[in-house]
DNA sequence: GGAATACTTAAGCCATCGCTTGACTATTAG
DNA sequence: CTAATAGTCAAGCGATGGCTTAAGTATTCC
């Protein structure tokens, strides 16, 4: 969806072509990515167009890094404790 | 759940003990880590023993270094697209 | 004006998840 | 033997997520 929106603006109908969904379906997508503050839509006449909100992009990454950091942290702990029990044995 | 026995082995009540849960659905729990490789029983008389399986620890990490490379390569696709994007206006 | 288009909204369906309950088996302590 | 302990199994409940259907509104085309 997000991907499908990088590429290029769309229409909620436009974007609901492609996938075997209702329009209903894609609506509501729409809409928790815009309340979500992922996508900006605008619209025009009876179509409504969506963008990626590029200001979203550093929030994404952030939060990935954090989300990272923090499985990286738990892992090295698991292996470390794994390693001790190795020695034991 | 995993992190406590990666601490020490445990029972499958002495687990459930500090958790606000069923001893049932602790069994449950138990039954899909090992189901899935992560943790490994043995039952001793009435009491079935719980350990993390090493093996488990290489698999998981290659599991997470695999959604790490996907994201990155994503979010690099994104910052790329958006950064022409904000050429153009 | 009337029909077609492009959404929008509300209601509700259905599968899945994580848990509980209750009835059961197996083992051990007294 | 009996009672208590430790776990097991099956049914089912309540919340949630992602969809559909159906009935609306708003806009544009003829």
């Amino acid at each position: 969806m997000v991907e499908r929106l990088v590429k290029a603006p769309a229409s909620v109908s436009s974007l609901a072509a492609p996938l075997e969904m209702t329009l209903a379906a894609v609506v509501q997508h729409v809409q928790v990515l815009e309340a979500s503050g992922v996508v900006r839509t605008e619209k025009i006449g009876r179509v409504r167009m969506c963008r990626v909100e590029p200001k979203a992009l550093g929030a994404a990454e952030k939060w990935f890094h954090e989300r990272r950091a923090l499985w990286e942290r738990r892992l090295d702990l698991l292996e470390n404790v794994l390693r001790e029990e190795k020695k034991k044995s």
